[in-house]
DNA sequence: TGTGCCGTGATTTTT
DNA sequence: TCACGGCACA
């Protein structure tokens, strides 16, 4: 047994972990080595012959979870940690949703549908319902619904109350109480649960059935929470209940990072657990490991503007640091510049891996401008949370299929696949086969079966087409029980037409798309081969449920080792870098616009950037810029408020616009100037307007007849093409040439002229590529 | 049934 | 600007 684990503690974060009994609130600031204790207390759990199975410990990502399980396995050891309850909400639940499904009336296998497919769901019905979608928006009756279930309003509650009627109503959407009570019909008839019923489920589960209830208090005699200021109402609830019996819970968070309210978050739960457990012992992790005193200093300056906290005191014993660094860029465009050259220069200087560096944003449409200027450094990077992995069309496209053949009632996923690749079965059909469903309430796969008995319309051409479908998923299915999960996924993207459809095309999208599905089957194949030493036969229903809640975090790793890190500040909480730049710190965008009239969500904004902040260990950079390229128009910015919020004694400005900032030749003056005239010229016709009462940000417009355009030397970088401007035609056969993607090529051929121009170019591993030059990031190689 | 042009609208998003 | 969805045609 290693107890070594319990020197590496201070004294609060020993107490925290060593009482193991009762209920208890760690608050954790930011780099107090939170994950640490969580880690640390569950080990002491075991060590203390506390059995695993007994166990349950939350978490808000897979990732959290994996990497916590990890280090909790390399000190207690693989045997005695192996039957820990430890993951997300949404997996943990879903595991014990599964085993209790039939009390509720689901199936076993049921699907989980996820954000993509809950807003088609809800677009079907607002189509069906012949109701006017520029006022009934997709996402908006979704989140809407979304929100109710995460309070715990069904959808018979949401119809009976007078409250949310009254609200609906006035915004003219009094209907979506009728669109939520179909939405859940549909999900339940299609044997679905969204992300959001595997917390309400739970509830209604535990709540209509004690026994049930009762048997899981008893199981989990000792539960963790991590994140606990993230919680939304239905896994509030969860816990509590769960924890009646045994009222062994422990919770961490931090009340200064809660930052997701708009997913329905309640920082109020952490803030009223005293309420709760009257009887609770306070722990105060107020040590921060991570950052520079300065660092520190700033941002509990920051945080000092918001009201209503748990007191606390966050310090920290490294060195003092550096100050936090204000930069001032002219352009959009020139932040990304200046970011890119700072990170060049201190990476050189220090000797430093790319690794140590991240940039933040709070929005991902700030992205490219980077991703742009970090190109044109030849420095690499990562772009976290954009589209992920299973997200992508392709293989969402191919789990459909798989989805489909565990679960034929789902027809969201019928929808998917019924027609990919194309078979001739269009849109007409399909809405045929779906009002014969919705009239007997059936699922779509069951009209299918018999669509010769139902009156249907669909002609000849279409019943031999759909039989044909038919067949295939029979056939598809007759393999279930004999073929594992990779064979039958194999089976599936070969047999349907996919894989060679994707292969035979020349476009580079394809290619991708091709990569990725082959990416998927691999990935398959490692979880088989990790699963079958425990389990044996692992078919394709386990392989799904297991995906069913993975997202991005467990495709990364590998090849990240020297890149910078590039994210909104969101998907940054929980990390941290040597070096964090944080950009666009700007009136309106941080804190966004959405905000800044709401006091409530304008301290969630200063939370958010006190996250950014307390990423940083070394430095942290802030930027903002004076105007900014908005839908096609620039923008005259203004700095944003949280700039001036950071006690002055941490900070250091930049010097005062006019003089010549810096003598790097990278700098461009010229797009200065430029941009001054404009905010001159703009400035005075906007007074001139409205007076002294001119918005403090105002839109550019461009002089009648004229677009504005970037200046040249500007716009070359703007489009991130290492070509002069204009001037593709400097591509010729023969060239060496180096592609984003696929790396070093050779050009065989060129074809068109201007922005037509294509070439063909061979890549050694990706084969031949015709690209349109005007998109391709094509840089040229002596 | 499949393709292309135009109009619209556009935070953050662990699951 | 850019991406997506709806509608007009082939």
């Amino acid at each position: 047994m290693n107890l070594d684990y319990l020197k590496e503690l201070n004294e609060a974060q020993r107490k925290a972990v060593q009482n193991i009994r009762g209920p208890a609130l760690v608050i954790a600031g930011a780099g107090s080595g939170k994950t640490r204790v969580l880690t640390y207390r569950v080990t002491e759990l075991l060590n203390n012959n506390v059995p695993a199975g007994t166990i349950l410990a939350l978490t808000f990502t897979n990732k959290a979870a994996r990497e916590m399980k990890d280090r909790i396995i390399k000190i207690a050891g693989y045997e005695r940690s192996r039957y820990l309850w430890m993951g997300t909400f949404h997996s943990m639940f879903a595991r014990i949703l599964r085993m209790e499904a039939d009390n509720l009336g689901y199936p076993k296998d049921f699907t989980i549908y996820d954000t993509q497919d809950s807003r088609n769901l809800v677009k079907t019905i607002i189509r069906e319902l012949d109701l006017d979608d520029k006022i009934y928006k997709v996402a908006e009756v979704w989140s809407r619904i979304s929100a109710a279930k995460n309070n715990l309003i069904t959808a018979a509650s949401y119809a009976s109350d007078t409250d949310i009627a009254e609200q609906d109503k006035r915004r003219r959407k009094e209907r979506i109480k009728d669109i939520f009570r179909i939405y859940q019909k549909r999900c339940f008839r299609a044997g679905a649960m969204d992300f959001d019923d595997l917390l309400l489920n739970t509830n209604i589960l535990f709540r209509d059935f004690n026994n049930i209830l009762e048997k899981y208090q008893e199981q989990f005699q000792y539960i963790l929470v991590d994140e606990y200021q993230d919680t939304n109402y239905a896994q509030y609830l969860i816990v509590k209940s769960l924890s009646k019996k045994h009222k062994n819970i422990f919770v961490v968070g931090d009340d200064a990072q809660s930052i997701y309210s708009f997913r329905g978050a309640r920082i109020e739960n952490i803030l009223n657990f005293k309420n709760d457990y009257p009887e609770y012992t306070l722990y105060k992790l107020e040590q921060n490991y991570r950052s520079t005193r300065n660092i520190v200093a700033a941002a509990n300056s920051i945080i000092a503007k918001n009201s209503g906290q748990i007191p606390k005191k966050i310090f920290s014993e490294k060195e003092e640091g550096n100050k936090i660094k204000v930069v001032r860029a002219a352009t959009d465009v020139e932040e990304g510049f200046l970011t890119a050259n700072s990170i060049f220069d201190t990476a050189l200087s220090g000797q430093l891996k790319y690794s140590e560096f991240a940039i933040m944003y709070r929005t991902n449409a700030q992205s490219r401008i980077f991703e742009e200027a970090l190109r044109k450094r030849n420095i690499p990077y990562r772009v976290y949370g954009s589209l992920s992995f299973y997200q992508r069309k392709e293989i969402k496209d191919v789990l459909a299929y798989c989805r489909f053949i565990i679960n034929n009632k789902d027809d969201e996923a019928l929808k998917r696949i019924i027609n990919y690749p194309a078979r001739g079965i269009g849109k007409t059909s399909l809405q045929r086969i779906e009002k014969a469903a919705n009239f007997g309430d059936i699922s779509m796969w069951k009209v299918i079966l018999k669509a010769e008995e139902f009156n249907t319309g669909l002609n000849r051409g279409a019943l031999g087409k759909l039989s044909k479908f038919r067949e295939m998923i029979e056939d598809f299915a007759k393999d279930l029980e004999e073929a594992d999960a990779y064979d039958l996924a194999f089976r599936i993207a070969t047999e349907t037409g996919i894989l060679k459809e994707l292969h035979n095309s020349n476009s580079p999208e394809e290619m991708s798309k091709y990569d990725n599905i082959v990416e998927l089957l691999n990935g398959i194949q490692e979880f088989i081969s990790g699963q079958e030493e425990e389990t044996g036969f692992v078919g394709l229903g386990e392989y799904l449920q297991n995906v069913a809640l993975l997202t991005d975090a467990d495709t990364n790793n590998k090849d990240d080792k020297n890149k910078v890190s590039i994210m909104t500040v969101h998907s940054a909480k929980g990390l941290e870098f040597g070096y964090v730049y944080i950009a666009g710190l700007e009136e309106d965008l941080f804190p966004s616009a959405m905000s800044s009239a709401d006091i409530r969500k304008l301290e969630e904004e200063r939370r958010l950037f006190y996250v950014a902040i307390t990423r940083a260990e070394k430095q942290a950079t802030i930027s903002y810029t004076q105007t900014r390229f908005k839908w096609g128009v620039v923008n005259y910015c203004k700095p944003s408020r949280f700039i001036n919020e950071i006690d002055e004694n941490y900070v250091e400005m930049p010097p005062e616009p006019g003089i010549n900032i810096t003598d790097n030749e990278t700098t461009n003056n010229r797009g200065y100037q430029y941009s001054n005239r404009w905010q001159r010229k703009t400035r005075s016709m906007s007074d001139a307007v409205q007076g002294e009462h001119a918005p403090e940000t105002v839109k550019i417009n461009p002089p009648a007849g004229k677009k504005w355009k970037r200046p040249a030397e500007l716009r070359q970088y703007a489009e991130g093409n290492d070509f002069k401007a204009g001037n593709p035609d400097d591509i010729t056969a023969g060239m060496q040439v180096e592609h984003i993607r696929f790396g070093k090529g050779k050009v065989l051929k060129t074809e068109g002229s201007g922005t037509n121009r294509k070439a063909t170019v061979f890549f050694s591993g990706h084969g031949q590529k015709q690209l349109l030059l005007k998109f391709a990031k094509l840089k040229l190689i002596n």
